[in-house]
DNA sequence: CTATAAGTTTAGACAAATCTAAAAAAATAT
DNA sequence: ATATTTTTTTAGATTTGTCTAAACTTATAG
């Protein structure tokens, strides 16, 4: 069993390799779990001691199949509360990360799969992020960023691809939430900036937006 | 803010002091915290620099208004999260202590107050435990021992003053659940075992049992 | 009222997780 | 290819909460 401490470490380095695909780098970590690179090696020491991730020195780490399976374990349980606290508690999308990020942390199996069951067993999120099963399997369908369509395509929104309360609050006041269907009417050259239709109303996005938005066409 | 650990100590030192109305004893302290005595000492200190326990050498420790406060808010998170298990994730009533034990930590007040507005603002928690309100007002209704009635009298099952699991298990296998009307038939003079029927059902309880049984008149 | 027992505190050590400062390795630039 | 910068690691200190063993208070029993 992991502590608290741990399980945040092998989250981060979770998130950080689907990303880059190659091993999290110290400071990378350092930098997301807020705290210093000296640090973080003590951590990947002790974790790599544990078998939950393979360590050689200078040269980043990279979670075993253990560590990805306690990793996994962990984004199911945040995911599963993020929905908790949108549909049941009626918090608003940009509200849930830090609650998460603390309920996440609590172990008992049983809580988790009656949860999941009083949910309905969701497949995502509020953001739109896969949940994974009991058994950490994922849904990996890849969803296209809506900057990549073309003028005239159209599609669903399903999710983002950035989680910060600014970017969630923007999108919330402009109404680009999950499931809306879109359609692209016009694509600036100069600016990369995207013409948009949704529900009869026509709204503009920057591309820096539109990149972070997940598209089903 | 405290920690983990220190709302623990205020927790146990409130719980004590509710059942003796005295200072609560190191020795007693460390027992339910499943701690040494000389931990306590050093945590005591601890919460005695910050106010939120009085604290005179050997003499025990009695909670500040302040301390009282942060133990209500503990105690008024814990009840809440126990009937949500129950009531929403259909655990048992003696499946939920430990649980609710860790999801007593988390600290955000707005979940809080969502999670009470989910519940219906219940006024008392799976085992009868009175809820502390948003403002930490206790209703202190006092019932009555099952092991305090005379044959004949009835009344109602409001509670128990005794949470373990197995304690619980045996109420609920012979029927003596939260809202049940009781009648006595019969207190045996020999060991104060106590005759009842309930739903037209006659039972026996042993008078320890009994004493742990908290009847509404 | 003293002797013994029970309960509490102190002193010093330890484990987990962190930090700063300095050293070492790897990456990059000229 | 060497110098410089960036990144990572090491060494040693710090904080929080714990422990053991010994010392000290208070309670209890004769």
């Amino acid at each position: 069993m992991q502590s608290f401490t741990e399980e945040n470490y092998l989250k981060i380095i979770y998130h950080l390799s689907l990303n880059t695909e190659s091993a999290a780098q110290t400071n990378a970590i350092a930098e997301r779990i807020q705290t210093k690179a000296a640090s973080v090696t003590d951590m990947i020491k002790k974790l790599a001691d544990k078998k939950l991730v393979d360590y050689k020195k200078y040269q980043g780490v990279k979670l075993t199949e253990s560590g990805k399976n306690a990793a996994i374990n962990i984004v199911r349980r945040h995911r599963l509360w993020e929905v908790f606290l949108v549909e049941k508690l009626n918090f608003k999308w940009d509200e849930v990360h830090d609650i998460a990020e603390e309920l996440e942390h609590i172990k008992s199996p049983e809580l988790i799969e009656r949860l999941d069951e009083f949910l309905a067993f969701p497949k995502n999120d509020p953001h739109g992020d896969p949940i994974p099963d009991k058994n950490g399997k994922l849904d990996n369908t890849v969803f296209i960023k809506l900057s990549k369509l073309k003028t005239g395509d159209k599609g669903l929104i399903m999710g983002v691809s950035e989680h910060s309360s600014v970017f969630l609050q923007h999108l919330e006041k402009v109404g680009l939430t999950l499931g809306k269907q879109i359609r692209i009417t016009e694509i600036t050259d100069f600016d990369g900036s995207v013409e948009l239709s949704i529900e009869n109303k026509q709204i503009n996005v920057s591309r820096e937006v539109a990149k972070h938005i997940l598209i089903k066409i």
